[in-house]
DNA sequence: ATGGTATAAAGGATCAACCATTAATATATC
DNA sequence: GATATATTAATGGTTGATCCTTTATACCAT
């Protein structure tokens, strides 16, 4: 294979030639990680930025959107506008994290697997570092459950359901576990937008058992009494997923897009 | 307060209008959303699409640019060129987080402790479900570590320590913690970039005594060793940290950049 | 005080080109 | 006939000029 090997000599690869929307928002992205531009700095004007760098407007702007799409900097219009550096969001951890359940990447099972997994790390930091305040909005929330339940409001349901489990993983104060746990959640989301929500009369008292075990500082029972949750809530969940599928495949059996798009 | 009062009226809240590029992003997004484009699939060339979508190119292409750094396209040039949609990768979500950390949303701290976390999970996973392909993957790895740490290349040991816990992370089958371990290993790669790296003794026999549990299945003791390693490391990390920023403050205090941003 | 109006600064969008790269095809050369 | 080599067309990359829209400010009129 003479192939594999003039690909195997050792000290060369492919180059990808660095397009000049790369290079600009590379050497922005540079001084933000070497603290020259911090978090509420605003970036001198298009048209100034433009010259500096030596390109065109347009690509200029091609380099601040790659900036802003990235979370970096956020473009405000009008006499006082700009781009101005952001403090860190999760948004695009979360995007990306949704944009590969869509893609495939993720499935619902992947989905459910991680957030049993996920919750009980959670949980069990949960009820080391858990506050007063914590519980009383943790609480707040279950009341709000109870109230939209009452209502025969699911979508509101699923929503504070999901945003428990995303204050509870912001209990452990750490940024990195409660972003997986946002972009799990978000995934969830999607995840149930498609397979539309149903009523479960067993949440509201599993929370409360479980918030007494939080509020005990028992991990074990916490951690316990939640797993039971999930494990009921996924069942239910991927019984439904594969119902759906398998409408889904007896309406339109491999249903796909054309290759070439028609249909944009 | 009238301000608050009439800030207060519910019902209402602040509009944002979407610009163009953020309603054909997010309409090609539904597209893959809902299946009608898919990984491989190619879309029709730019000046067609300006036109189907009645706007002006630069602004399609600040669509197509959105899509591309979200990971869900990728541009081709040349006569067969065009935007063809991606297979899912974990560059963005990785991308973002290494993003938070230079904005300072994840510190170092943060770093170790979800690392630890993580990495008992990722353990306890991998106990039960890594194959003999991975056993050898992974010693394979310990054996290039030690000859880099024998050529006393601290670069290439780092990047296959690091690597290491990939592997590791990718055995649980469940890419949300795959990618979760991979963005917290490019924030470590970062943050080990800024601190220099140096030797560590204790790696290379930690490694086979926890290969040894891990092929034993023996959980608690796969963890226990993981567990013993990572708090040496840390321990040396965090050390070297303060040490450096210690100097760094002695250097020059208060360091900052001007708040208009005079170095751009 | 409240509400218009003019002005300037900034991002948002458009248009009409031209450049650079790539693959395919035609053409010349041996 | 086989192999270079030049041509061509398709496509993304880049440019520069131009206009629109939004926003803050200053000023004026009621």
């Amino acid at each position: 294979m003479s192939a594999a090997a003039s690909a195997s000599i050792s000290g060369f690869r492919a180059i990808t030639p660095q397009r000049a929307f790369e290079e600009i928002a590379g050497q922005i992205r540079g001084l933000v990680a070497r603290g020259s531009l911090r978090p509420g700095d605003r970036l001198p004007p298009e048209r100034e930025l433009a010259v500096a760098f030596g390109v065109s407007r347009n690509t200029l702007r091609e380099a601040l959107r790659a900036l802003e799409l990235a979370g970096m900097i956020e473009s405000r219009k009008g006499a006082t506008g700009g781009a101005f550096v952001r403090e860190g969001t999760p948004q695009v951890v979360v995007g990306g994290m949704r944009d590969l359940y869509h893609l495939g990447a993720i499935t619902p099972e992947h989905l459910t697997e991680a957030r049993i997994w996920l919750s009980e790390l959670v949980v069990r930091v949960a009820c080391e570092r858990a506050t007063e305040e914590d519980f009383a909005v943790l609480q707040a929330n279950v009341q709000a459950m109870a109230d939209a339940d009452a209502a025969g409001n699911f979508d509101e349901r699923q929503r504070l359901n999901r945003e428990f489990h995303l204050i509870l993983a912001r209990t452990t104060r750490n940024p990195i576990i409660a972003i997986t746990m946002e972009g799990v959640m978000a995934v969830l989301g999607q995840f149930i937008a498609q397979i539309g929500p149903g009523p479960n009369p067993f949440t509201l008292p599993s929370r409360e058992r479980f918030l007494d075990c939080l509020r005990a500082r028992d991990a074990d029972a916490a951690v316990a009494e939640m797993a039971r949750f999930l494990d009921q809530m996924q069942q239910g969940y991927l019984a439904q997923w594969s119902r759906r599928a398998a409408v889904a495949e007896a309406a339109q059996p491999g249903v796909s897009a054309s290759r070439h798009c028609s249909s944009v």
